[in-house]
RNA sequence: GGGCGUUUAGCUCAGUUGGUAGAGCGCUUCCCUUACAAGGAAGAUGUCGGGAGUUCGAGCCUCUCAACGCCCACCA
């Protein structure tokens, strides 16, 4: 009892967290048994960067996913959420050659193997850095099974895919034009690719003819890019330009002679009409290259810099593509070349990863053929073997994968799984293998594969694929549900569901729960450049956990809209965990010498029954909701039974039972009961608190909250009846408290009371007196005819009663005047709408007969309430 | 250009078979009543973005307009 009696009245959130969490490892509540019989729930993890720091945006993601294990784990499933990170390419080579560059160092000072070296090293000390911060989320991931997408298991699995692909025909190598990163210096895929409007200009360049007078005027976004250009193009059915077509120009600055072309592509109605074409630095003019046989000219190199090469000027040689584009402006100046500059805005594509402008470059990269895999990707969605939540990004995902394009998968970096090509030095043949076919002839494939295409396998190299026999692919896999935001549906749900059903056959997730973005309180996306980030950590040792969680949940809509935050939206939740340490510690204090009996049915008051109804209904409810992924929905419906209705009402009542020596030890076994539940039902949502609660009381049935049943519905706990007197009386005790309110009776002022109605003894028996005599603070109950007129009162209609307060000296007739006819007022627009229904005979006709019943009874109800009221008013005058 | 989302109380937002609107914060009044002032009690507040339609009945369904936000596409 002394531990009881000595718990703080704040709750600790930081004590309770630590010590809870230490509790769950040390007992390995979190390992899954890949041998249990129980039905597997199975979820991974999305696999946050080794370079990440926790963010908002995790600590949702996170929670959501712990959310949902728990309550699988509670409510008999053999959970499994298995925990890991992403090697992530790009991202943590830009870290390690940064602090190289600090260095006054390169990647290339060192050489690929030793920046390997370094960057594993890096990789390993910030493995489990991220990880380790959702702990404090209290994360109930099972760390045994933790897993890198680089580790030597998604390593396997990335050659295996890689080299049935290819053998399959659907990886290929190819020269194409790719988005090049000049920072990253290598390519990357189109969902890399940001676009992002900018103000530009629209130059007008004339080529004057071979050997005639004259010349066209092309228009161009991009006049560094003139020197690369093979020819002009114009639409076949321009008039303006059908007798060109064949025709020599002779290229301003350089006077290299291209040909005048025909193509469909050209927009008549654009610019000029004319356009230049540059296939080694556009995608469209790449196309238009391809389909008139022109060798493409490279000007601009792999940084960025325009080439030292014969088509390009030498004073532009060496340049910037910023610098060569204002110096060949001047030069065209110069030449007379320019006809005209119109200010133009347009999209240009920015690196996701470094926000520097991509350059459309002509290279020689590998490919997956995505058509024949989206096949399937589409039809798994399409069928129902894969569902979206909320529905609405089915529609985003089927519009890409019916429109997919190739997918750009090598990367010119060297940190990442490099591809399993190897070259024969001499012959340049190509071996694609596991393994070197031959270290002294063969040098592999210098390029590493696109992060993405790891993280793409993560479900099943996770679970021991290639490897399909092993016991948690047995168990685990296909897993249940794969809970991320919308933002990376292309990058990663996509791609994981292709290659799942490609290479295990079996969609790799039923269910794909997609939730908002965690924004700042003006909406914006958090950003550190912003500067408007709000650290998880710090919220939690300001507010707690559990604060956290309970208000991000709080937040999740059905719709999976954004959620907008602030520091002080999480006293929402920390208030609440308080509420909820505090109504524990009174039921706690006051179980001494509770015994281990079930609740006494035959032996309960009417407030036992209704919260046990109450519980009942919301276990239900509960359970509906979280299979219906309706998360934030279960944080509402639990605040409020918590609050309005276990504390504000039923432990108020008990307070009152507990002093009657005859009810005190079923009231206690309620209270108990109620509680216990309620924190099981709060637990995914607030594991710490209810988990320390959980372990201060008496008697339990299982060890750890985190392993015990979650609640259910259950018919013996239904008790209708009761549940609807509970509701008139606990209107009686608010219109009494209005009452009183109204006429300003001190609280330390007791009343009495008349009641007065049809079998009014029934309801208003001992037991709901003394609530009253309590809650309403009544001094004395009677009961009395209802046609007795009451003086010098004030007198409230509940249902069929009437409840009078004589007030004697206290009452005020006109005010007690003024606020029945407003009560009457309301009651008599409410019922106006009531009638206008009933008195139509549409509504009779085509309104569902208990819709009919319904606004009946409700009429009827009214009706009496107005009467009683009208009465009352007439006495009073 | 195509698609999606949002518009409800002063603020932030809930509201799914269509039955006549809710929460938190804020505000007003009262209360340190032996779990909790991070608390308790009683209140006030809405032409549910505009318009039209379907329906006996619309915050919810249809059309349309407006504002804001996002995604995709990429005419140089």
């Amino acid at each position: 009892m002394t531990i009881i009696d000595n718990l703080p009245t704040v709750y600790d959130a930081k004590t309770t967290e630590e010590e809870m969490y230490k509790f769950w490892e040390e007992n390995e509540y979190f390992k899954a048994d890949n041998k249990s019989n129980k039905p597997s729930f199975s979820m991974v993890i999305p696999p946050p960067n080794v370079t990440g720091v926790l963010h908002m945006g995790h600590a949702l993601d996170e929670t959501l996913q712990d959310i949902l294990t728990r309550y699988h784990r509670m409510a008999g499933y053999e959970a499994l959420w298995l925990p890991g990170t992403d090697h992530a390419g790009i991202a943590t080579q830009n870290v390690v050659e940064k602090q190289l560059r600090q260095e006054g160092k390169s990647r290339f000072d060192l050489g690929r193997e030793k920046f390997l070296e370094k960057t594993w090293e890096w990789a390993n000390a910030h493995k489990s850095a991220i990880l380790d911060q959702c702990k404090r989320l209290g994360a109930s991931f099972d760390r045994s099974r933790e897993r890198f997408t680089f580790d030597e298991g998604c390593s396997e699995a990335v050659k295996e895919v890689f080299i049935k692909l290819y053998e399959k025909g659907l990886i290929y190598k190819g020269a194409y034009i790719v988005n090049w990163c000049p920072r990253c210096q290598s390519a990357i895929s189109d969902v890399e690719t940001e676009y992002e409007t900018e103000d530009g200009n629209l130059w007008e360049i004339s080529y004057p003819f071979k050997n005639e007078a004259g010349a066209i005027v092309i228009a161009t976004t991009r006049p560094e890019t003139m020197f690369g250009d093979v020819a002009i193009a114009v639409n076949p059915t321009d008039y303006k330009y059908k007798d060109l077509i064949g025709k020599t120009v002779c290229m301003p600055l350089t006077g290299r002679e291209i040909p005048i072309i025909a193509d469909e592509y050209v927009d008549k109605t654009f610019g000029t009409g004319a356009l230049k074409i540059t296939p080694a630095h556009d995608p469209n003019d790449f196309e238009v290259g391809k389909r008139h046989n022109l060798k493409p000219i490279w000007v601009i190199d792999g940084e960025g810099k325009m080439k030292s090469c014969p088509e390009v000027p030498p004073e532009i040689q060496g340049l910037t593509r910023e610098e060569a584009r204002i110096k060949t402006v001047e030069m065209l100046e110069v030449q007379q070349a320019l006809v005209k500059i119109t200010p133009h805005t347009h999209n240009v594509g920015k690196c996701q990863r470094c926000h520097t402008t991509i350059e459309p470059l002509l290279s020689e990269q590998w490919f997956v053929k995505m058509e024949p895999l989206a096949k399937e990707a589409i039809a798994a969605v399409k069928d129902g073997r894969i569902k979206f939540i909320p529905e609405r990004w089915e529609k985003n995902y089927l519009g890409w994968m019916e429109n997919i394009r190739d997918w750009c998968i090598s990367r010119q970096l060297w940190w990442g799984h490099q591809i399993p090509a190897y070259y024969h030095n001499e012959t340049g043949e190509m071996v694609v293998a596991k393994e070197n076919p031959d270290p002294e002839h063969y040098t592999q494939d210098p390029d590493v594969l696109d992060t993405w295409f790891s993280s793409g396998l993560w479900p099943f190299s996770t679970m021991g694929f290639p490897n399909k026999e092993t016991e948690d692919f047995k168990k685990f896999y296909p897993t249940s549900v794969l809970v991320t935001g919308f933002d990376i549906i292309f990058f990663w749900v996509a791609r994981m569901i292709t290659m799942g059903l490609e290479f295990t056959g079996k969609a790799p997730f039923s269910t794909v729960y997609i939730h908002g973005l965690i924004r700042d309180e003006k909406g914006q996306k958090m950003s550190k450049s912003k500067g408007n980030t709000i650290d998880p950590v710090k919220i939690i040792d300001k507010y707690g956990c559990d604060a956290l969680r309970f208000t991000m949940t709080s937040l999740c809509t059905y719709g999976g809209q954004d959620i907008k935050v602030s520091d002080e939206k999480f006293e929402y939740g920390r208030n609440f965990a308080n509420k909820i340490w505090n109504a524990s510690r009174f039921v706690l204090m006051n179980l001494d010498g509770i015994d281990n009996k079930p609740i006494d049915f035959a032996n309960i008051t009417l407030a036992d029954k209704w919260i046990l109804d109450r519980l009942n209904t919301v276990a239900k409810e509960v359970n509906e909701n979280i299979k219906n992924y309706r998360i934030g929905e279960i944080a509402h419906i639990l605040y409020d039974f918590f609050w309005n209705e276990y504390c504000d009402w039923y432990v108020e009542i008990a307070k009152i039972q507990l002093q009657d020596a005859n009810i005190k030890a079923n009231t206690q076994r309620v209270m108990k009961y109620v509680l216990d539940m309620a924190l099981r039902l709060l637990h995914p949502i607030m594991p710490h608190i209810t988990e320390k609660i959980y372990s201060l009381i008496p008697n339990k049935d299982f060890p750890a909250i985190i392993r015990a049943d979650y609640p259910k519905f259950e018919d013996k706990l239904v008790f209708t009846k009761e549940n609807k007197e509970m509701e008139l009386v606990i209107e009686t005790i608010k219109s009494l408290r209005n009452v009183r309110q109204s006429f300003n009776i001190s609280p330390s002022i007791k009343v009495n009371i008349v009641i007065s109605g049809k079998d009014a003894e029934t309801l208003y028996n001992n037991d709901v007196i003394s609530y009253l005599k309590r809650l309403a603070r009544v001094e004395n109950a009677s009961f009395a005819n209802s046609n007795e007129a009451p003086k010098k009162s004030a007198t409230t209609v509940v249902g069929d009663y009437k409840i009078i307060v004589p007030l004697e000296d206290l009452i005020d007739l006109k005010a007690e005047i003024e606020r029945q006819n407003k009560k009457l007022e309301k009651l008599n627009k409410e019922k106006a709408g009531l009638m206008a229904r009933l008195n139509n005979d549409k509504f009779l006709s085509n309104a569902r007969p208990e819709v009919i019943e319904e606004t009946r009874a409700k009429a009827d109800e009214l009706t009496k309430q107005e009467n009683t009221i009208e009465e009352l008013i007439k006495s009073l005058s």
